[in-house]
DNA sequence: CCGTTGCGGTATATCGTTATACCGAACTGC
DNA sequence: GCAGTTCGGTATAACGATATACCGCAACGG
């Protein structure tokens, strides 16, 4: 391959004058440009973007690290922000720090940041600990619902309102005997504990009793198991609010293995606003995120991280609206 | 932030030592290595990986790209292929084309994939010619159901079989019209094609006549407007065979839509066994795809195509098989 | 006692860029 | 006519590792 020193002997000048053109940057005449620009075509030279990296140290790529690959709401998200990075001229690489402990400590390594420009890093299912032992000279902007070390700048959801809302919408719709699944108060202020305690709030708002159904890992096939033991024994139940949409998928099929109806028998309400809920039966109510906010936020916070603007640690926390689908009643 | 350079005087070695430590070198001493570590944990160094890479030409990162993340295909294969790769010490990056026009050339940029040190690409919605203008130094590796340049690597589905078993098993349910949904002939060999071929074989063997409804999108949206169109248009149909299980949701919906009910009035096939297929409704029949055998293949033809081993461009097609579950009828 | 071998370790060049400082020629203003 | 700018361009030294070649010393065989 073809390097820069080859362009410049092509095109009769010096090195420095091919990265002058090949950055745009000022000081080169119109003729000696278009002569590297021909020595650049005729060679097919394309940069080395490691040495470049070496040397600048920037390399025009933000990384972003989530738990796993296969879970849609990291890909939905995932998806929306290199749409606009990419706008901005950077770059998305996305890595999975779960695939195995090794590789957990090996994403999270100096090494492995310094790579980036800036790092997007999905705290759902990691430790304060892990965390806080980062050391690293990008910025690194949190994302997730998990109490994390403050220095960081963090981006999280509004849990409790989020959780508060789709009760409150399963009460509004006549549900009187409310199941949340998944969930649990957890001791500190994680996803699960926030949206208890909206859910609970709701309740006691209303005047009624609920309860809680943890379950270990937010899969639609535990979800589905726990949701149908539960309402054999307890046949009342009239509205599930399922901590995520995966849930709630597993809260539907649960549903319809005890023998009863989503929506008429038993109102259900999911949490993320995946893709797919708008078209499971008659669609799963739920609650949306805002990526599109969150992507704005972080597209911006990089911005001016990457521009080295000093600025206190930012711990934003984005809406959380109500999506009313199929599976549960409008009031009245 | 502290270099090799930085461990070597503090050990009081050369840096050469330090880097043979590092990498487990033969020809070092039991006492200095201990030395070098004890450096190596007071400085908190690590090693840079951009220097490491521009010297040695290695990075230990395998990219893969994908035309986007939120399609949950490519967040499942990911997810196995980060798993699988970590288990031989390689790392996966996950990047997505189609972020925009001009990001999709900068991601198939020879300067992008000289930044690993093999890349998996998923030409689904790439070009022939796109592909064939490919200009790379590091192992490429294909994957995906469309006609690509005979040079490079490839492994597919078997979606001709696939489509056949996928509509053999309606008709032995019982299906005596039936629809594709997506598909169509494209004049090549593309997956749609390949898959309408399989659909329109299972046909011909059993002597009975099926349409195909070509839709742009395989979206779940598209497939519900298609479906619950055609169904009410033509009300005899009694089977479905759904191009994609994200299709096949929309199928589900529409069927639903359309006022009949799934399997017993109309049976539903979808492809690629998606997890959220499992759960949907009484489950969605598919096609299983075989991740994990081409996942499998794709980590040995890396390992052998990094280590510089010469053998013809290896075109692989993975087997398909069925899953049955409620969305349709068993034979008999 | 001397040539050889092997072990532990080092000096130096190099990977392909960019930062920095500097330089010569042409132009400007007075 | 000369100092001061501006413009276009270059030489050189990094960035932080690794590859290569080489070196000193102890052990060893004959």
């Amino acid at each position: 391959m073809p390097t820069m020193s080859d362009v410049a002997a092509e095109a009769g000048v010096s090195v420095m004058t091919v990265s002058n053109v090949l950055n745009d940057r000022p000081k080169v005449g119109a003729a000696t440009k278009l002569r590297v620009l021909d020595a650049v075509e005729r060679l097919g030279y394309e940069i080395n973007l490691t040495a470049r990296g070496l040397r600048s140290g920037r390399t025009g790529t933000i990384g972003l690290i989530v738990p796993r690959f296969d879970h849609p709401y990291f890909g939905e998200l995932a998806a929306k922000l290199a749409v606009a990075l990419a706008a901005t001229g950077r770059h998305l690489s996305v890595e999975q720090s779960n695939a195995s402990p090794e590789s957990e400590r090996e994403a999270l390594s100096q090494a492995r940041l310094a790579t980036y420009d800036a790092v997007l890093l999905s705290v759902v299912g990691l430790h304060y600990d892990d965390v806080d032992r980062l050391r690293t000279s990008k910025p690194v902007v949190l994302l997730g619902e998990q109490q994390m070390p403050p220095r960081f700048d963090h981006l999280q959801l509004d849990n409790e309102t989020g959780a508060y809302l789709a009760t409150r919408h399963l009460i509004e719709g006549g549900a009187r005997k409310l199941l949340m699944i998944g969930g649990g108060d957890e001791g500190f202020p994680s996803m699960s504990t926030m949206r208890t305690v909206g859910f609970e709030r709701a309740l006691r708002e209303a005047g009624l009793q609920g309860s809680v159904r943890p379950i270990i890992r937010y899969e639609p096939a535990d979800a589905r198991v726990a949701v149908a033991e539960r309402l054999r024994q307890d046949p009342g139940v009239d509205g599930v609010f399922a901590i995520t949409d995966q849930v709630g998928i597993g809260v539907l099929a649960g549903v319809r293995d005890a023998g009863l109806r989503v929506r008429d028998d038993v109102q259900v309400v999911g949490f993320d606003n995946l893709a797919f809920g708008e078209h499971i039966d008659d669609g799963l109510s739920t609650i949306d995120p805002s990526h599109d906010w969150v992507v704005s936020r972080v597209v911006e916070l990089i911005d001016r991280r990457i521009a080295g603007e000093q600025l206190p640690p930012q711990h934003l926390t984005s809406p959380a609206t109500l999506v009313v689908r199929g599976s549960t009643r409008l009031p009245g």
